[in-house]
DNA sequence: CTGGGTTAAACCCAG
DNA sequence: CTGGGTTAAACCCAG
């Protein structure tokens, strides 16, 4: 053993057991006339405090003393103006603690950070250097530089460990110093929450979103949009929204206004839920993320009309199969002025009672999507005549798609009817295992307990009528939502993803570079992809974008929505109102 | 003359010509170290400065001392420990001036405000005992109490007259001191604004409105809607937005989250324009309004369906008129089963060129309401027919609304042609006098450019049935917005008037007690009411309700939207995406 | 006495 | 140098 208790040779040295934690305590001013609570250890829990803990490793003598400063959290490591404060050891700034357990452990279970303000700085520099400490060598140079460059709101403790001469039994040799983790104020990095938001939903396009939030730093917060895989929980898709003028803003650091930004599928017919959280590119924490929902483009633009128009012709030619639509397809046969022959297959979403195999399963394409999320369990009962068929996760609800069969195949619409949830308890009727017992009843919601719309044409055969009609209904309001959400644009700017993206391949990587532009879609782009996205087959533009507008109406549509001004343009106001 | 200068021996007096201006300066603190901006006059211009005047009246002497000194807004008038400061003068707080001209008028031109610390009260007052100033003899009592009570953001100016005593020439003689109306610090005042809001517009029956603004008091705040007589500009309805939670809530001062209030009449079938602005009801000062748009409640409920099959058969039955629209009314007359014979008359909004009278402005009720302001000033070429014409504001928008005209009068739609804004330059064609060269072309957007849609029967004969189809799809935009907006609530609450009002009384005063109900207006009420707004006569129910889905159903559309939850209980949140 | 929100006092940017 | 927004420093409330 050596003069100064080195084992085996070796030189003792100090080692931080216990970080202090990141950033759980507030530094007080010296006017606030109080104790400044003590930082905990990172790994302190309410249950089970720790608190910031060093070990002289090797060390075979039975005392040491250790001088616990504040330094810079940056280097060289300097000494920072402010003070350790608490009942335990702290004098002048510093804390001074006897070491005489056989492990050689010591807690610092006191340790307070008063800080200094500006212009003590000088002064608190000054002392520390009369009382000689700078364990790191780093001098106190920096008393007289701008104290505007010394970063007061986050310091390292510096834990300096003298070991005890055997002979004088003073504390004269110095160990190296160890310097902990950043301890940051807590002030300044509050936690982050979204305290209120104006809306949780818009375009596939994007849309406006305020929201009021704790004290953020402008320079350091970041409003995420991101969608997870529902199954390995992967985030499949982010975007960080535009929070600089002209697009977003954040207001005197409590709020924050933005356009969401597009979803990477603008082509998706169904609502989206992605995540909306807060986070500090600083050190990535984030607010607890909040459910935001995309909702579909409108899929025939501007066109209530045809939609109804096509479904009324489609109806008006009585091919329309009495069977019920409960138990079976129904295959809707019909002529329009100047289109291919449709077939329109719809199917209620309820399933064959106990009979495996679904009568008409072959005669025609259709899908039942599975979006959203309810109480059923389990859709085979639905689906199994699905290739690319999944399980119905917890609380999954369905949607419709609808088909024609024929070689100029003809998409027509996708989640048309939207079950009524409340009305019929889809949780109690989808079975919980693998059988075809599955059983869901899909009613919309304008046929509410079979009661028929008085004078409505398409109530007056209640199986195919209803349905019909709802299917009319629902693809209305699906129109209805997205001029809805054309409303809300601030517009002038869109958040479009890259060239890449525009080829609709499914993979999208978050650091993709991503552009602003201005809205350039196309209908009939459009059509394409998703027949190519739903079939994996393509067909010309002309078979699929029948009856449609042109892309300068469409556009024109939306413009008419874009143009909603900011609003410190009151003026230009006039003509949101509609 | 007496010794002291008197005029026909009356004791001269000191009148305030210019009184300091209520909040146009900051008080800045010492350690500002700057000038802290003279305080202006009231009626000061920034093209005609002026500054705060005293005069001493009746003087016959020729010169005075004026001393000026801060003193408290509240009576009694102590010495307030605020100082004023400046290049002309101030001196230890306070500003000396000699009065020499032969009106015994005195501008000061320099009286800047320099705010004392709380801690600092006790010295300065101290100072100002030293210095034997307190012309109201307040005394120095305040020094000692509790520093809180002393309002650091306000003051008066308290001016000190001494004339010249003629034989020893010096100010020995007080005159009555004169204090001044208070001034307040413009940083405690700071201007209201509204920053940037979620949504100017929502239901009949509010909505969630989220806005910043400038730093503002809680305690001093109001949100405040309100609507005014567009002909004689008084206010006809207001009501002040609940900011406590859990309605509403002022965040960090500078932002607000409330309900809209529901508008008075909420059967009303056209969007009604209001404005909203911040109010401070301490001074009564207000933000600049905006416009806030309260949007119909959905005629037919759920029934896009109803409105649509309605029109259909009326053009089906090719009765209408194919003279153009654009200049004429059309009478457009058809049977729907089980329904009274209609006849709708719409009109196109093109004022007859050059014709004073409009050919058919006898045969049927027509109306041009003015909504929206845009930059047309006159509408008398749509509107001379009207009896309760008035002109058009500036930055006027034109709606149309649609009658029958038979006794069976069947109202239709309001605002069902909504201008294309963009395409036709109403500004540009509205004349700016009062001629009939009014100019308005109104064309709805599903027909932009003349083109006609695809397939749509509607489409075929441009005029008419362009008119007819832009009826339609304005109609069901109209439904789309209440749909949209529905999405938006908040729903647990609804601020609906009492039961005064649901008996529609048109009288509205803001001040009598609102309560919060759950949703529960009926349909058929709403219609009856409609019909005997629009034409003042009643029909009965039956008449007027016609193929209207029940109450229940009515209400369970709603219902379906209003339970969108609160934002933290995001597990709810699945069903609000449709 | 604490944690932590809010205000009063300084500071500092942009024109 | 100004006006006026923002931050650092104090203050103080609620549990």
């Amino acid at each position: 053993m050596s003069v100064y208790g080195e084992v085996d040779g070796c030189e003792p040295y100090v080692r931080i057991v216990e970080q202090p934690a990141r950033s759980a305590v507030r530094f007080r001013y010296e006017c606030e006339g109080r104790s400044a609570g003590p930082i905990p250890g990172v790994s302190s829990t309410p249950s089970c405090a720790t608190y910031p803990t060093i070990q002289i490793v090797g060390y075979g003598g039975s005392r040491a003393m250790v001088v616990v400063s504040c330094v810079t959290v940056s280097q060289p490591y300097r000494q920072h103006p402010h003070h350790l404060v608490g009942r335990v050891g702290c004098h002048q700034g510093v804390c001074t603690m006897i070491v005489d357990n056989s492990d050689h452990l010591c807690s610092f279970t006191h340790l307070g950070i008063q800080c200094a303000k500006r212009n003590e700085i000088a002064a608190r520099l000054k002392l520390r250097k009369q009382l000689r400490i700078d364990p790191t060598f780093g001098g106190f140079d920096h008393i007289m530089k701008s104290s505007r460059s010394l970063d007061l709101g986050a310091i390292r403790l510096c834990f300096q460990v003298y070991v005890e001469d055997p002979i004088t039994r003073k504390f004269t040799k110095p160990l190296e110093p160890v310097v902990s983790d950043a301890v940051y104020d807590k002030k300044l990095l509050p936690k982050l929450i979204i305290t209120d938001i104006s809306t949780t939903s818009c375009r596939m396009t994007g849309g406006k979103v305020m929201l009021f939030c704790n004290y953020i730093d402008e320079e350091d917060i970041e409003v995420r949009f991101y969608e997870t895989d529902a199954a390995t929980g992967l985030v499949v898709w982010e975007s960080i929204a535009d929070l600089k003028p002209p697009v977003g803003e954040v207001h005197k650091r409590v709020g924050i206004s933005l356009m969401a930004p597009p979803y990477p599928r603008p082509e998706c017919r169904h609502p989206v839920d992605v995540y909306l959280q807060l986070r500090r590119p600083s050190d990535q924490r984030a607010s607890e993320a909040m459910i935001f929902t995309y909702l579909p483009e409108c899929q025939f633009p501007n066109c209530p009309l045809l939609q109804y128009n096509r479904l009324h012709n489609i109806i008006a030619s009585e091919s329309v199969s009495t069977s019920a639509l409960t138990t079976t397809y129904n295959t809707i046969t019909t002529a329009v002025a100047d289109q291919p022959q449709h077939q329109v297959f719809s199917r209620r979403g309820r399933a064959p009672k106990s009979t495996a195999n679904d009568n008409n399963q072959s005669t025609g394409k259709k899908r039942v999507k599975v979006l959203d999320v309810l109480n059923g369990s389990d859709s085979d009962g639905m689906e199994e005549t699905e290739a690319d068929d999944h399980d119905v996760e917890e609380r999954d609800v369905f949607y419709n798609q609808f088909y024609a069969n024929n070689n100029n195949v003809q998409y027509f619409g996708q989640n048309c009817l939207k079950p009524d949830v409340n009305n019929n308890s889809i949780n109690a009727n989808i079975v919980n295992n693998n059988t075809t017992n599955g059983l869901l009843s899909i009613k919309c919601e304008p046929n509410i307990g079979n009661q028929q719309l008085a004078g409505c044409p398409f109530a007056a055969t209640p199986a195919v009528g209803n349905a019909s009609n709802d299917l009319l209904m629902e693809c209305l309001k699906t129109i209805d939502i997205d001029c809805l959400a054309a409303m809300q644009f601030q517009a002038d700017y869109q958040h479009n993803t890259n060239s890449n993206h525009n080829n609709h391949s499914n993979s999208y990587t978050a650091d993709e570079e991503e552009e602003w532009h201005s809205f350039d879609h196309t209908v009939s782009q459009h059509y394409n992809e998703n027949y190519a996205y739903s079939t994996g087959n393509n067909v010309s533009n002309n078979n699929i974008a029948d009856n449609c507008n042109t892309n300068s109406e469409y556009n024109e549509c939306f413009n008419y929505y874009q143009t909603q001004p900011p609003i410190d343009s009151q003026d230009k106001l006039s003509f949101i109102d509609l």
